[in-house]
DNA sequence: TTAGATGCAAATAGTTTGCATTTGT
DNA sequence: ACAAATGCAAACTATTTGCATCTAA
């Protein structure tokens, strides 16, 4: 049905879970976004590619996938409709332009001190992240 | 009608919006609440203060608030009802436990020096920002 | 005085649920 | 073989909208 199997469909079965058309049609849709895309983005490509496929499995293989921190639901500029961001290895950080909603993606997020620091202050064990900046891009300043 | 007006009230009659009851109202239960607070949540404790407040005009404050950053909507373990957070100084962080859902706050987030950075670099101006680390708190441990 | 904000109730839309059926392992 | 997952359609629920009325400045 697949050919590859992507890493995370890996982690999928390696978690017990079923390799179904379902999770891996989102899990493709997932993967050829930009690392942000609405529920309802992922509804409509995943009807274009098979419409076979039900809206409920839909959102519930975003539930499973939310649930094994391969995406997060947010909030950037949408207040109807959450936006997922891909989480690789467990963080994500963008900017977000308060004036024309564009968001730029950015390389070394320079947290890792930080989460060592607080793992050791607060007795935790941090697995990942989530940073948004909010502001205005080289455009609107 | 109200004796005091908070430092963000002032804020928002300085940004040309009415102090009216209801958005004094959810002021006051957002500046009541832990700095997490649902929008079922607000709606609920609105209707105890004032029962007169419709809930067309908590929303229309809700989204208010989050276009002044006074506060931002996320996503913490709840995948229906927004929550939303304080953002005092325009940022907030916490760590969300993935096992438990409790949310721990802590100072000191250490980003000034990645904005002052991100700002150089990119040559964006970044006014706040929201962090959020997912992990295991000490009882999970 | 009057632009802005409100409350109400109806409309909307995104998401969830129950269940019989199908499918991956 | 069989537990897990699915698709369907109905049910749900949070949120939004239109509009007449009200009110803060």
């Amino acid at each position: 049905m697949f050919t590859e199997l992507s890493p995370r469909a890996i982690r999928l079965r390696e978690a017990g879970h079923k390799l179904t058309n379902a999770r891996l049609t989102v899990l493709k849709v997932l993967e050829e976004s930009d690392g942000h895309i609405t529920s309802a983005e992922v509804l409509e490509k995943v009807a274009q590619i098979d419409s076979s496929i039900g809206r409920a499995s839909v959102f519930r293989t975003l539930d499973l996938f939310t649930s094994l921190s391969i995406i997060r639901p947010t909030y950037i500029n949408s207040s109807v409709t959450p936006t997922y961001v891909m989480m690789p290895d467990g963080h994500h950080h963008h900017i977000v332009c308060t004036n024309c909603n564009r968001v730029i993606e950015f390389e070394n997020c320079g947290l890792s001190a930080i989460t060592a620091e607080l793992e050791a202050r607060l007795h935790v064990k941090l697995t990942g992240h989530l940073l948004e900046f909010y502001g205005l891009c080289d455009k609107c300043i």
